[in-house]
DNA sequence: AGGACCGTGCCGTGAGGTGGTACGCTGTGC
DNA sequence: GCACAGCGTACCACCTCACGGCACGGTCCT
């Protein structure tokens, strides 16, 4: 089903570009321009895409998508639990509190409570952060099985920043303080003026379905307020464990 | 490009019925289970759904929409925006506050922050409401032009609840209340169970964008607190106009 | 053992997707 | 005022490939 394929890149590329025509579409896309033509016509009757407010002739994404991907991972209801307990997260630390699922090699933002500090994180839904550089990530990998690591490692990790870990080795240790602790740090692994503190949600041990973290600016972020965050981070995530219905399961090492 | 078209529609009755196997949606959407069985492929194959955890027969969709998704209207960074003014009408009323853009003949949830109160109204983002039976709804058309009201009162209104309003008479009128005094009122019009007290966001005067609610179980609305959160509320959707940089134009009557 | 239902694979037919091309329009620079 | 580049749209002959009926193997009740 090319076409399909083809109309749904169309539609990625509309989402990332907006407002964007045919030709400039097409150019980014490498398609014929009838072919992107006919792709904007099918999700425009289809309700994915509309012209832009006043200009009739470039395209923006329709909240279609929105409603759709607003039910991804609440599988098991994760949302419902979460929400409340972190927003109990976000007024003890007033910083902004992540909620992320794992998916393929990445975790994905699936919610989000920000601080009213004027210097914030800022990132949007449905984005994608690394494994190795992200301090959520870092939490599911640590109580995650091995062959997910493996996985990762099977190729060079990406280096974003200065201080992103890159060595296999290095990882592998840093994994397995994560484990010990029960929290997982990240130092401007991936953005330099980023940190974070997260912990992992467990539905059974060794089985991470999603993680939790307070994210912060490096400048506000001190040894000693680390600490307190990775235990209010690992309470909260043990608490939407057993809010799933995997009590037992939620606290593992630390 | 029928196929596409049938694709989407698979791709949406996963996301309402996730997870769901092929006989099933084939059922649902009264399409061969050939054709679905090629639509879930197709699907998978593009990376907007993915077998359920665990069993490889069901399919949960990924979030790949929800990354599309998060881009709807956000054309003019409204998100960004509005999101620190919600979150500080959030903590002067410590209740829920809905962002909504209109869309079609409708308003649709983009953005939403939490009470922390137990006993809370819950929405999913891109549901969308009815323009006649929700206090955005009626915020946006209270300032929209007169055309929207026209296209609406062509057909019956659609009632929700015993306080529905769907005499267009009655309608107008309360519209008029609501440029009167700057915002608009939801007692139990759409579930007998939920009140809001919203406001527009304008671009210029009568172009509404969005809309701003404070949303809030019937039982704790009053005629004291409402009044406070019609000022807040208002001052609010002011300010995340001035944001977007039409300052002079957000404000109208009040 | 039987049957209902599941997901999957196969294949002949012909609908309809493909993409090169051409057209009308608008804005711009000379 | 004119030529031109770039836009979005439309047309159409070719032939790919989506369609959907059907059959198969597996699994779970009864």
């Amino acid at each position: 089903m090319r076409n399909v394929l083809n109309t749904l890149r169309v539609l990625e590329e509309v989402a990332t570009r907006q407002p964007i025509g045919v030709g400039e579409l097409a150019r980014a896309l490498d398609m014929p321009k009838s072919s992107v033509q006919r792709a904007l016509v099918t999700l425009d009757e289809a309700g994915w895409i509309r012209p832009a407010a006043g200009e009739l002739r470039r395209w923006v994404v329709t909240t279609k998508a929105l409603a759709v991907g607003a039910r991804a991972s609440g599988e098991l209801g994760l949302r419902d639990a979460a929400v409340p307990v972190m927003e109990g997260l976000r007024q003890r630390t007033e910083e902004t509190i992540h909620l992320v699922v794992p998916e393929q090699d990445r975790v994905v933002l699936i919610e989000r409570l920000e601080t009213s500090n004027p210097l914030r994180i800022s990132m949007a839904l449905g984005h994608a952060l690394p494994l190795h550089a992200s301090a959520n990530g870092k939490a599911v990998l640590a109580n995650g099985g091995p062959e997910l690591l493996d996985r990762l490692l099977a190729d060079e990790l990406p280096r974003y920043t200065e201080h992103t870990i890159v060595d296999p080795d290095r990882l592998r240790a840093e994994l397995a303080l994560v484990r010990e602790r029960g929290y997982a740090l990240n130092h401007g692994e991936w953005r330099t003026d980023v940190g974070s503190v997260a912990a992992a949600v467990l539905e059974a041990p060794g089985r991470p379905v999603a993680s939790l973290s307070v994210n912060i600016p490096m400048s506000r972020l001190t040894r000693e307020n680390e600490a307190v965050f990775g235990v209010a981070v690992c309470r909260a995530a043990g608490e939407i464990g057993a809010r799933l219905g995997y009590g037992g399961a939620a606290r593992d090492a630390g």
